[in-house]
Parts: structure tokens; sequence; C-alpha cells
DNA sequence: CAAACATATGAACAAGTGTTCATGCGTTTA
DNA sequence: TAAACGCATGAACACTTGTTCATATGTTTG
């Protein structure tokens, strides 16, 4: 019952399509751009952030009201504001005592909605 | 030299522009829909997934040249298709023994796209 | 039909990530 | 200037997530 010989325990690389291979080492972006690319993307990918992100779609808002609308410690929110800071996903002006949040520009938006669209077809 | 009273634990929730907070609400997507954008963002959020995605940017390949690109075990390629895959990111064709995976639609290119200009500005 | 091959799947471990608690910072007001 | 207020930060815990090992599919070939 058992086989002669066992599988190889990976693929023999032998049936490459040589050609295919070179022509997209060629056009690929370079390592630290794919990895930063998979970084900004990291930060959407979580829903409290996207939540904060649409909520933050048309207007600017102070951190409180973050809070209130979505349920959330003001602490929590505060500490994903920051990752969107540092990402510049979302900007923010000082009035008072109050900071408020807006998105950064609208290449952010443009993310969002075909990103929506997605998830819709 | 201690105060008189300690802060209060969390915002007081008196100072809302409560006007803004019901306009965001009227606007606001659905929460399934916010949290799964957040799921789709979170496939791109993986440099090995990237990777991949940027590999199939322009043509179709087998997972075995895949691995190859990428100096990965086929096992853990084929692990990241799946996840694609459940997600619409990739599409794929079999043909005898190899399986050929593409990216799905134009969508994917765009926000690929899309992300890759906001870290390059 | 059994062996070889390309790819897929399940369980388990290691590493990363988001929340909370406690506390600190910066601004205003009495 | 001290207290109140809105917000920010650091450490610790619980949970999620990607990889690997072993094994299972499905397809072709002798």
């Amino acid at each position: 019952m058992v086989p002669k010989l066992k599988n190889a325990p990976r693929c023999g690389q032998e049936h490459h399509h040589q050609e295919a291979v070179d022509q997209v080492l060629a056009h690929l972006p370079g390592e630290d751009d794919l990895y930063d690319l998979a970084e900004l993307f990291k930060v959407f990918g979580d829903s409290t952030r996207v939540k904060i992100l649409y909520v933050l779609f048309e207007q600017e808002l102070c951190v409180c009201d973050m809070a209130q609308l979505l349920g959330m410690t003001q602490i929590a929110v505060s500490h994903q504001l920051r990752i969107l800071k540092a990402n510049s996903l979302v900007k923010f002006r000082r009035q008072g005592k109050t900071v408020f949040y807006s998105l950064d520009d609208d290449h952010v938006r443009s993310i969002l909605a075909l990103g929506m669209e997605h998830i819709r077809e």
C-alpha cells in the first residue's frame, strides 16, 4: 500500500513560465512601497477606524462628539485618531479646549467610496 | 495640594454640536456595511497579500510562479489566495493540474493605485 | 489504477493589534 | 494660579491573525 516514492515536499519549479515571471519582476513596485501600502490599508482595516472616517466624511467633529456617535470611550477614540493622524488620513485644528478632526484629503474619501462600491456589487 | 474635586471620568457631553451629530447620523452607512468595508481593507492590509495582488497586476500567474516570485512557501501563498478569493479580489481558472489566478476586476486595481498615490505624496 | 504532481485544507503555535485603566498634558475660567 | 475640562499617552491584557507542519484533493501520466 505504500508508494515507492513520497511526493516531493515542494513544487519542483519546473513548469514555470519564466518569461511571465521576468516581466512581473520588471514592473513590480519596490519592497518598501508594497510594505507601506499594506500598512496604509491596515489602518483602514478596522471597523472602529472606518466608522470614525465615515463619521468625518462630510464634516469636522470633536473627539467628544465622535465618542458619543460611536458609543465608545473617549480614550478609545483618541487612540484610533492618533493612528489615523500618523498615517495622514485625518487632520485637526484646535479651538480653545476642543480639537476638531476632519478627513485629510479627497484621497481618503475616494478609497472609502471605492471600497464601499466593491462590497456592494 | 489635593484638588477639591477630581476630574470627571468622562467627557460631560455638554458642549456638543448636536445639530452636527444628527446630520452625521442621517448620512452614515449601516453598521453592517461599515463592518464589511473594514473586513475588505483588512484583506488589503497585509504585505504578503499586497505583493500577491501587485504580482497579478498585469497578468495571470499560477501558484508556483507566485511562490517563486515572492520567495514564499506554496502553502503560505495558497492560504492567502484563499482569503483573496473569498473576498472577490482574485479569480482563477483551472488548466490541467495548474490553477491560474488573476485580479477579479478593475476595482481592485483602482484601490491599489489610489493607495499607492497616497503613500507617495 | 497507482504514482507523481500542483494545489488546498486543518490544527497549532508565534506575533501582532485594539481595548481599557491609570495618569499626564494643554487650555480656559473663576 | 488652581481647579475644571477636553484630550492624549503608556503599560497590560485579551483577542485576532499569519505562518508552518502534516495531510488531503483533484488532475494527469505510465
